[in-house]
RNA sequence: GGGCGAGUAGCUCAGCGGGAGAGCAUCGCGUUCGCAACGCGGGGGUCGUGGGUUCAAAUCCCAUCUCGUCCA
């Protein structure tokens, strides 16, 4: 069976056994900050089994993309490796939320795999947990396997939890002997073995207890059952291949790397390498796919490493230059009757890559360079090796791989020292820990689940913006309070409100809510949870009480100038994409009433045509006065109808979908316009970078627009008219100030020459000779640092042989400077003159022994610290 | 979240307490029938931003932003 066809057939089982089908949900969990990425298919479900969310199923079933690389569970080292560990991969579960428990769940999943796959049963083995007696039972009685078949394994093996509390269980894995001459072949090979062997293909995990803070289970009333089974197991199975590299999941990839490497898979050598670049254009892809770009941080970095090694295995092979990107169209192939996403963002994906790629080298080059300064400096100091630190310097601040390290050295005839490289990396590892404050992602406050078991809030706010409603809980300082004051601030709560709370990007409303004459200041609307709104607000006049109804008021003309810059920000997004491609994806945004803010990816900054061109298109949609339309239905239908969806968000079955004919389509909770023409005008005030790949625009639209333009005409017309000019076109009056400025400045300059020429052939003539040597100490009128330096440059120049000092003040302060020329600095040093001089007008400053700079603060002392000169050289030449 | 490195002309970078520089690119002139090459000359800088120390800060210190990189 083909692996799409198992997808199918899975599925399709489980939907005739009563199963909900769903999607898979992103890698990124939503609302879930202890996890980096997906990394089983239970964790989309993890609510359910916590007993948090509800849902109107209770048996369900998936295809889930899973990754594991990074984080607490990486596959990333392993990969290649083994003939089964994958960064990417694709999880099937079935999943019971106190529906079916055990005897069902090991019932179908046999039969799914003797009677619908028909895997040969007396290759099958399963493994239970010690103390399971109800599966031992089960697998020998109903399913009738040999009792020699079923091993007992310990907690380690067969007990899952979720965390250190929580749901958790006993698991059973099904498990199939690939025969003797496979894997090990030691003797002693049995189920548990380490090796290729014993095959484990589908965990059945049992979940009946909950573990308290102290370690206790305790039975669940409603038992569930969650269970996974990598598909790419399973297709090497089915397929009779001994790898899962050789499944047809993985070897179209694979082909496509030998033809583009020139390396044929079948070599021990190079097949390591082969095998990780497949695994790793996967997870690259998908990756890419979700919008996760490549940064230093977070998920993007492990997104980064994985494009590095894969880049770096290329090298290996001898592969020269960006290739990765070339592959990505192989994945799409194989993936993309399961994903059809992926063939819309097949472009984007290729980019990203071959972007990522390009960076790498760059980052190689830097390294090579450093590298090479070590290994001259290694050698100038006749030492054979390159020392620990080193290495991790190249490897910790420049990203400089280790193993590239080694060979190069050795091309050198280096050794490199590993030790010192691996003790170096542990300090680091060390500190990191010690440092290590929890995750920075804010958990849901306490406050909010409470409120939320209390009641919900229904959002009233795209029909109405007056509602009379009740308050259901008042929250002051993150407790529930009974009733708010005048003064107080507090949080509060409604059974149903107009008020938007801030969602994505739209920041939440303002407002009043009034109850009889108690009135209270609206200054912001949250939604901490779904179904929840919190009010954020200011009691100004009597008392609010839980139990009250109010009338809640949404300030007017705050939500229209929001709704102007929300709508603009649809028509900005689909502009962009006709503009500049359809690699262009929203990656953030900020809708508020005075402007809007729009990040998105783009290799490149935009040329001014380009901003030009958006303005000029996304204001001809707003004079063309186009009806807004907004429609609440499926999800798929939405989809497949062309809306937009943002990257890697988790949409509910329902959404709203919001459509400017003809321009735009786009899934969205936020308040509109009825019409583009109120938008009124659109105006891009600033487009900058802000990661890489990612670039931002700043707009502004209706009033505030306006007012832009018009600071902007102000600022005009006051320019031309101090330029005397009666029309705006000041531009060439400008340029030619500037280059009158210009002239004039050189005049300036050739004019202080001529100055100071003819000024030093008299200063030079009154230099005093003392003990054979030429002093010069002297007064200069209304000259600053910069003008002494040049003077006193000239005057050196001149004197061939001596010691001058040029003091002079100006706006009040006193400069000085001291030069020695190069044949006395044995004697003479111009720092240490100076400082004596500079002392008399008040002042400190030092310099080297041929030049030297100091200030003061007593112009009157100015000549007699000129006197001072020639005393200091006396006494000095004397010695 | 923590560590290290970087941010100076359009680009690549040097300078790391007392004159803001080099190479490439660009513009002008010369050479040439013309081009390349070459020679001469010019323009181009908030030295990331904000504080502080100092007579004096691109340079030292602190904060902050961005990029790179490693660890988590």
């Amino acid at each position: 069976m083909t692996s799409d066809e198992l997808r199918k057939a899975f599925l399709g089982y489980f939907e005739k056994k009563g199963h909900r089908i769903l999607p898979s949900s992103p890698l990124i969990p939503k609302s879930d900050p202890t996890l980096l990425f997906t990394n089983a298919g239970m964790v989309q479900f993890k609510g359910i089994f916590l007993g948090e969310e509800k849902v109107d199923f209770t048996r369900a079933a998936t295809i889930q993309k899973c990754l594991r690389a990074g984080g607490k569970q990486s596959d990333l080292e392993r990969v290649g490796k083994t003939a089964r560990h994958h960064t990417f991969f694709e999880m099937l579960g079935n999943f019971s939320f106190g529906d079916y428990f055990k005897e069902e769940a090991i019932l179908v999943a046999w039969e799914f795999l003797t009677d619908i796959i028909g895997l040969p049963e007396d290759r099958l083995w399963v493994s239970i947990f010690r103390e399971d007696d109800d599966a031992a039972f089960l697998w020998r009685d109903k399913i009738g396997l040999p009792e020699e078949r079923i091993v007992r394994l310990g907690e380690e093996d067969n007990f899952w939890k979720m965390g250190d509390t929580g749901p958790c269980g006993p698991c059973s894995e099904i498990i199939i002997d690939q025969g003797a001459e496979v894997g090990c072949k030691r003797p002693t090979c049995a189920v548990g073995c380490d090796c290729d062997r014993f095959l484990e293909l589908w965990n059945l995990v049992f979940i009946q207890y909950n573990r308290d803070e102290k370690g206790v289970l305790t039975k669940l009333p409603n038992p569930g059952i969650d269970t996974g089974m990598g598909i790419e197991r399973l297709a090497a199975v089915t397929q009779g291949t001994l790898t899962n590299f050789e499944s047809d999941i993985f070897l179209p990839i694979i082909n496509t790397i030998s033809e583009v490497s020139g390396v044929r898979y079948g070599s021990d050598k190079t097949d390591f390498s082969l095998k990780v670049i497949a695994d790793h254009i996967r997870a690259i892809t998908f990756l890419l796919s979700e919008g996760i770009l490549p940064s230093n941080e977070g998920r993007g970095y492990v997104l980064r490493r994985i494009i590095r090694r894969a880049a770096r295995h290329g090298r290996l092979l001898g592969i020269e230059g960006p290739f990765l990107y070339r592959l990505v169209d192989s994945v799409v192939k194989v993936m993309s009757q399961a994903y059809p996403e992926l063939t819309d963002r097949k472009d984007y994906i290729e980019r990203f890559t071959a972007v990522e790629e390009e960076r790498f080298s760059n980052t190689l080059e830097i390294g090579l360079k450093i590298l090479r300064d070590m290994i001259d400096k290694s050698k100038d100091k006749e030492v054979s090796s390159i020392s620990g630190d080193d290495l991790f310097t190249l490897y910790d601040t420049y990203g400089f791989p280790l193993d590239l390290s080694q060979d190069i050295a050795q091309e050198e005839g280096l050794i490199i020292d590993e030790e010192g490289f691996h003790k170096a990396m542990e300090g680091q590892k060390l500190k990191a820990k010690a440092a290590w404050a929890g995750s920075g992602e804010e958990r849901i406050k306490d406050i909010y689940r409470k409120v939320s078991e209390i009641g919900r809030t229904v959002f009233t706010g795209y029909e109405e913006l007056q509602s009379d409603t009740k308050i259901i809980a008042i929250g002051k300082d993150d407790t529930l309070v009974e009733s708010a004051k005048e003064g107080e601030e507090v949080e509060f709560f409604l059974n149903k409100t107009p008020f938007h709370g801030e969602a994505g990007g739209q920041v939440g409303d303002t407002g009043i809510f009034i109850k009889n004459s108690s009135r209270a200041i609206i200054s912001n609307a949250i939604k901490p949870v779904e179904n929840l709104i919190s009010h954020k607000g200011k009691v100004i006049k009597g008392e609010f009480r839980v139990g009250d109804i109010i009338s809640a008021e949404v300030d007017i003309e705050q939500r229209k100038a929001t709704a102007r810059n929300h709508t603009a920000t649809h028509i900005l997004h689909a502009t962009l994409r006709e503009v500049l491609g359809d690699h262009v994806k929203q990656a953030g945004s900020l809708v508020a009433p005075d402007r809007l803010r729009f990040d998105f990816t783009h290799f490149s900054s935009l040329r001014e045509k380009e901003i030009d061109s958006i303005e000029e298109r996304v204001n001809r949609v707003i004079m063309e006065n186009i009806l807004l339309e907004t429609e609440v239905k499926g999800i798929e239908e939405a989809l497949s109808s062309g809306a937009i969806a943002l990257f890697g968000e988790k949409y509910g079955e329902k959404v709203r979908v919001v459509g400017i004919k003809g321009v735009s389509s786009e899934l969205c909770g936020g308040t509109h316009l009825r019409a583009t023409g109120e938008i009124g005008l659109f105006k891009i005030v600033s487009e900058t970078g802000i990661a890489a790949g990612v670039r931002r625009i700043e707009a502004l639209t209706g009033e505030s627009a306006l007012r832009f333009i018009k600071e902007g005409e102000k600022e005009l017309i006051s320019i031309a008219r101090l330029l005397k000019s009666s029309d705006l076109k000041v531009s060439t009056r400008v340029e030619r100030l500037q280059g009158e400025k210009r002239d004039i400045e050189r005049e300036i300059e050739a004019l202080k020459g001529k100055i100071s020429t003819s000024r030093s052939a008299t200063i030079i003539e009154k230099a005093k000779e003392i003990a054979g040597i030429k002093v010069i100490a002297e007064k200069v009128e209304g000259a600053d640092i910069k003008d002494l330096r040049i003077f006193a440059d000239s005057l050196r120049d001149r004197l061939k042989s001596g010691v001058l000092v040029l003091g002079s003040t100006k706006d009040g302060k006193v400069s000085f400077i001291a030069m020695v020329t190069k044949d006395l600095t044995g004697r003479f040093h111009a720092g240490k003159i100076i400082k004596e001089v500079a002392a008399i007008a008040g002042g400190t400053g030092g310099g080297k022994a041929e030049m030297a700079e100091a200030g003061g603060k007593d112009p009157d002392k100015l000549d007699e610290a000129m006197k001072k000169v020639y005393e200091i050289i006396e006494k000095k030449a004397a010695t």
